[in-house]
Formats: C-alpha cells, sequence, structure tokens
RNA sequence: GGAGGGGUUCCCGAGUGGUCAAAGGGAUCAGACUGUAAAUCUGACGCGUAAGCUUCGGUGGUUCAAAUCCACCCCCCUCCA
C-alpha cells in the first residue's frame, strides 16, 4: 500500500483536478485500507464511455490496497444531476429507473474485484436508505445543515440561476442535498472516507463533506477526476451513431474498438494515461517510439486493444480485431466463406438483405439514412460493394456476383462497413 | 394570482402575410489530400427520380396566400405577490 504513489501515479496521468485537504488526504491513504466511492447514475440502461474515467479510477484504488464501493443512483437518477447542465431533464418513471438502476449496477460489478479479502468491493445503490426516509425527517435532520445562500453559490448550478432563459427546478436543487446525504450514509455504514468523482461533481462532493462534518463528526475527503475533452473541442465519446455505450448491445464490441481507433494523434497519449492501465514509462515509450517512425503511429492500436479488452475481455477484443483486420488491412476478396461467417459472429454490422436495388440496401442497412442520401453517397463514389465503386445510382444489386452467392459487403464513406447477406 | 418576454429544421439563432424548405453559425456526413489522425479545400445536410409533399409548441380560424394575423390551449423564462 503505496499511497504517495497512488496519488502521484493519478497526478502523472493527469488524472487529479480537484482535491480536498490533500496532505491529510495522503496521509489517510497511507495509513490504511480506506473505503472510496464514486456514484453512477442511471441515465440510460447503460453506462457510457464518459463513466469509464471514475469506473476505471476506482479499480486503480483498489490495486493499491483500498476498497472501493461504487453506487448506483437509484434515488439521485431520480432527481436529476444539475451540475453544468444548462437544461432541466425530464423526469423518468419510478420503474424506468428502477430497471436501469438494475443494469448499471451490472455493468458495475464487472470492473471491481469483490473476492479479494479486506478491500472487496461493494456495489450499493442509494435508493436503499432514500426511499424510506419520510420528508420532515429529512427537511429537519438533513436539510437543516444546508445553507441555500451556500448552495446557489456553486459554480455547478451557477449558470442555472443566473443565465437568462434558463432555470432550475426545485427538484433538481435538492439534488445535491441527496449526493452530500449520500455519503455521509456511506461513511456511517461502511467507514467510507473518500469519493471521488468527475469534476463537475466538486460541488456535490464537498457539499458531502460538510455533511458528514456536521452529521457524523468526521473528516471525509474528496478527489476529482478529468472530464475528458478532445483536443478540437469536439464531445468526447460521440460518434455519428452516437453515444459510445459499455454494453455491447447498443455499442458493438467493434464499433468500441473502432472508437478508439479513431482517436486523433493530439488525444491518445493523454487517453492511454486515462484509459488503460499501462504504466506512464510504458505511455511514454510508446510516443517516443511513434514520434521516431513518423508515419502513422502505433498509439492508437494499443489504445484500443487496451480499453477494449477492459470492457468487453479478452474475446471481444479478439474478435472485433478480426473484423478490422479484415475490413482494413486485408484484401476482402481472399476471405473465405467461413470467414464471413466469423465476421457475423464477431458482431459485424449484418443483415439479410430484402431488396434488390442499391439504393434500398443502403437504407434497409441504415447506411444512409434515406433514398436521397443514399443516391447521393452513390454519386459521390463513396459506396463500394464488395470493395468495388459503384456509382450509378439505379444499380441493382446482382446475387450471382455475391461473395460465395449470398454475401454482400457494403462500404460507405472509409470506415463504415456492413454485411448483407441472403437467407 | 398579476405584469411582461419567449417556444423556428440536430444545436444556437435570423425571419413578423407572398420573393421561405426557411439567412447565418456550429455539429454531422461525403469527396479530394492523408495514416481508419489533424488541418485545409469542395459539396451535402426535411422527404420525394421528379412533378410535388410535409415542417416553424398544439388545436381551430381569417386570407387567393401564414413560421408570420386572430382565438383558445400547453410549456419555458423574468419581475411582482
Amino acid at each position: 500500500m503505496t499511497d504517495q504513489h497512488l496519488i502521484d501515479n493519478l497526478n502523472q496521468r493527469g488524472l487529479l483536478t480537484q482535491i480536498s485537504a490533500e496532505a491529510e488526504l495522503i496521509e489517510h491513504l497511507g495509513s490504511q485500507c480506506c473505503t472510496v466511492y464514486c456514484g453512477f447514475d442511471p441515465t440510460a440502461d447503460s453506462l457510457h464511455i464518459g463513466s469509464l474515467v471514475p469506473l476505471l479510477a476506482l479499480r486503480r484504488f483498489q490495486e493499491a490496497g483500498h476498497r472501493p464501493i461504487a453506487l448506483a443512483g437509484g434515488a439521485t437518477g431520480m432527481i436529476g444531476d444539475p451540475s453544468f447542465k444548462s437544461n432541466e431533464r425530464k423526469l423518468n418513471t419510478a420503474e424506468v429507473t428502477a430497471q436501469w438502476t438494475a443494469k448499471i449496477k451490472d455493468q458495475l460489478s464487472r470492473f471491481i474485484d469483490f473476492d479479494c479479502g479486506e478491500n472487496s468491493a461493494l456495489v450499493v445503490n442509494n435508493l436503499d436508505w432514500t426511499a424510506g426516509k419520510d420528508v420532515l425527517t429529512f427537511l429537519r435532520d438533513i436539510g437543516k445543515h444546508f445553507s441555500v445562500n451556500a448552495m446557489i453559490q456553486k459554480e455547478s448550478v451557477k449558470q442555472r440561476i443566473e443565465r437568462e432563459g434558463e432555470g432550475i427546478s426545485y427538484t433538481e436543487f435538492s439534488y445535491m442535498i441527496l449526493q452530500a446525504y449520500d455519503f455521509a450514509m456511506l461513511n456511517e455504514m461502511h467507514d467510507c472516507t473518500l469519493q471521488i468523482g468527475g469534476s463537475d461533481q466538486w460541488g456535490n462532493i464537498t457539499a458531502g463533506i460538510d455533511l458528514t462534518r456536521r452529521l457524523n463528526q468526521q473528516q471525509v475527503y474528496g478527489l476529482t477526476l478529468p472530464l475528458v475533452t478532445k483536443a478540437d473541442g469536439g464531445k468526447f465519446g460521440k460518434t455519428e451513431e452516437g453515444t459510445i455505450w459499455l454494453d455491447p448491445k447498443r455499442t458493438s464490441v467493434y464499433a468500441f474498438y473502432q472508437f478508439w481507433i479513431n482517436t486523433a494523434d493530439a488525444d491518445v497519449y493523454n487517453f492511454l494515461k486515462y484509459f488503460t492501465f499501462l504504466d506512464i514509462e510504458e505511455i511514454e515509450a510508446i510516443e517516443e517510439a511513434d514520434k521516431a517512425a513518423q508515419g502513422r503511429p502505433e498509439a492508437q492500436s494499443i489504445l484500443a486493444r487496451e480499453a477494449t479488452r477492459l470492457v468487453h475481455g479478452e474475446e471481444g477484443l479478439a474478435g472485433a480485431q478480426r473484423i478490422s483486420d479484415a475490413l482494413f488491412s486485408g484484401d476482402i476478396s481472399t476471405l473465405t466463406e467461413g470467414d464471413f461467417g466469423q465476421l457475423k459472429q464477431d458482431g459485424m454490422p449484418s443483415s439479410r438483405l430484402e431488396s434488390s436495388t442499391l439504393v434500398d440496401a443502403l437504407v434497409q442497412t441504415d447506411l444512409a439514412k434515406s433514398n436521397k442520401m443514399a443516391r447521393e453517397f452513390i454519386g459521390n463514389g463513396a459506396v463500394l460493394v464488395n470493395g468495388k465503386k459503384v456509382s450509378d445510382p439505379a444499380a441493382n444489386l446482382d446475387w450471382n456476383q455475391a461473395f460465395f452467392g449470398k454475401f454482400f459487403l457494403l462500404k460507405r464513406g472509409k470506415k463504415l462497413f456492413h454485411l448483407g447477406y441472403c437467407e
């Protein structure tokens, strides 16, 4: 348990944004196995890669000998965190939130170890201690510790209060109190002394530190991780297809792998620090080597490999690599019938083609949103069928020319593929 | 409850009776250049092969003609109570 190490390591990786009572916290971490928590609210039935940094951070703490608690926000998810959000969110029903919470809980469980002695992980749901709380008791025992004057000063809600044209409901405004209460409860029940989260959570975390001191007379700590940004200013974690989810039913392992492969050079070394467990020295060596080699860097494929393995395991990674190799580095005409079957198995986007025209096929496979778009793509020379460019918008798909009589590999643009088949 | 302001295509945002499928910007997509990178340039960006059709919070109405006018309703914001 080498704790200056842990903090140093996080620091070198650029993973520390804010930290409360740093010197004290370092000493605290150094003296014992501490309990660390991080909350994840169910805003969908899966986490997305935006949650990956804190999730992996929990694991980093566990590897350093501390006990992680992953909290699924069954209660807070019903309210909606206003922190740095410009709009009020719409509420989901209790049933939906409960379903999502169950799924999130399940996902969280895959990233931390539940069977490693005294620092075995825990997964909890804050609904367990919130649901039974009656309003009056809550307002008297908890609410009394909060000053509205202080709450409205928090940067996280400021824009909602000050900006013309937006507002904040009492419901969302109360979110901070709920999260603070979580920290106090976890401190009481599990002797939790540290909360981590994205830097947008700082206001909520410090609220929890204050409440725990008042309620339990305990000194607890907080630490925040950076929100991942891209060098070009774009939103991290989105593609044309939308959010990159951790659930392979929502984002296929192949798409997940490809997402990382497409990381910009300007971001990739930071991302290696954020999203892998490679040593900082190793990462630096990779950067050096890439620089020396000119041309195409290795970093992206290392990042994709590591991140995909972390989230989807060795098997998922192998499948994603097989598809990627087949589509991007090999000559597809050398693929065997069995290879095509394997690609389908591996989760390559594929579907049975019902149509005979190329335009219909593009629409049916979602490679184009409308017939009009499909024609435009074809006209632009953006569409390849079995590796050959087709530029006639009126082209038909002739099954006699399909690979093995039943496979059409459709490509739109540089990176989007779809395997169409018959039967 | 009172007074005022506002809801426009993915987002921001112009548009106050025809010239509006609706300026401009952003995002996104495609092509060229590359390395499945970035930057840059070009093009696309409601649907339809087209004629044309469907959009501007909702429902009705006025008009030859409405995103633009009227009525009612819903939602949001600001101030007052």
